[in-house]
DNA sequence: TATTAACGGATAGTACTACTGTCTATTGGG
DNA sequence: CCCAATAGACAGTAGTACTATCCGTTAATA
């Protein structure tokens, strides 16, 4: 019942096949267990946490195996809390930044930026993709100035709930770990309760709800 | 130099590729022009701003094109503002609810809501993706109450700001229009947004920067 | 008026992601 | 001793988002 197991055993706690499990094993996502002969190994809790991490990350953040591969390889390599959050944004703001710069929204950002007297990266993916959001905004005719202000605000709450809830880890690897597949799993979370908050604004704006 | 245009100058004003714009065409994305004769037909501003549309939901708000295809009918179908919410949620939630249900997590999100005094509704796939979100944060160890608790307040703030900015539309044409294509892309911007949060907070919990 | 470039429409092909299936050589457990 | 399970390699598949080519027609131009 205890592990260590092996391949099938693993495939069925896992709940995926052993074909996946060996894609995973082949694109460098889950680690080789411990070999005890040329074509036997043996898998631990560690394997199974993998996994369940791997298909958190594809399923609920909606990442593609190329970012979790970069993901997962900072959970291992030992690297520092300030990497593994760098590695997570670079994760989850993918690609952005190689939009049009748009100077008029770039300014209103570095505005609500400075009035909040946050300290962060402009080179990083996140003021990236933060400026190209905000200037696809206005493109399409949404850009009220109180809005921006409003979402800052919001920010600022979620961000110093994230940095208290992972700072009371105690193990640096526990930190890492923390930092990125919390990163990445409550930003689906924090998305669906604003969902679930604009249908009771919205019912609210028309009046009081029909019983 | 002013619209209505023909095919090649619509793509360069675009910035697409004729195939592309064939392509949105079949797809049923686009809107078929105006036929002036059985091989011409004339494209207008709306085109255009489809096209600019059908961009920003692909790649600021990352959605398949088969959820871009039900977003854009709710906008030429005519439908009313609630429909609208209802279409925009059901295609930025996914197919998340299909998750295993976690009777813990729903209990700490139905506390949440009840506190706030949410009215929403259950069977939206918000609060299935909600649900889902909380469940598997909660299966990798995360799930302070607190968290959920800040969340929901940020989640506030993003909501009533939200209603606040469409309902500011006049005619239920732009109505719609703001609640899809705002909807859509309000939430990169958010979801930057806290990351540089997290950033500044992540500092700030280190001391006073250096310099 | 002759030509040619662009047009709409149809079909086929491509690149990429995420698996899935099959094959082979080996080997541990009954 | 044998057979199901295993590691490892490689080919195949399904889905998404285009991209390229061809065809018959026609608008613009020389």
């Amino acid at each position: 019942m205890g592990l260590p197991v092996r391949m099938a055993e693993l495939a069925t706690r896992s709940g995926l096949s052993v074909a996946t499990i060996k894609f995973y094993l082949r694109e460098g996502l889950l680690p080789s267990g411990h070999r005890s002969s040329v074509n036997q190994a043996e898998y631990g809790e560690r394997h199974l946490e993998r996994l369940r991490m791997i298909r958190a990350l594809a399923k609920v953040a909606g990442l593609p195996l190329a970012r979790i591969r970069e993901v997962v390889a900072v959970v291992d390599g030992g690297g520092s809390p300030v990497d593994a959050m760098a590695a997570t944004q670079d994760a989850l703001a993918g690609e952005v930044g190689a939009g049009p710069v748009d100077s008029a929204s770039e300014g209103a950002l570095d505005r609500v930026i400075a009035e909040r007297g946050w300290r962060c990266e402009k080179a990083s993916p996140a003021y990236g993709a933060a400026a190209a959001a905000l200037a696809e905004l206005e493109a399409e005719g949404f850009g009220g100035a109180g809005l921006l202000a409003d979402y800052a605000e919001a920010a600022e709450i979620v961000g110093r709930s994230d940095v208290a809830a992972v700072a009371a880890e105690d193990s640096t690897a526990r930190l890492v770990r923390a930092i990125v597949v919390g990163g990445a799993l409550r930003r689906p979370l924090l998305d669906a309760l604003v969902m679930l908050a604009q249908q009771h604004h919205a019912q609210v704006g028309r009046g009081p709800a029909a019983h």
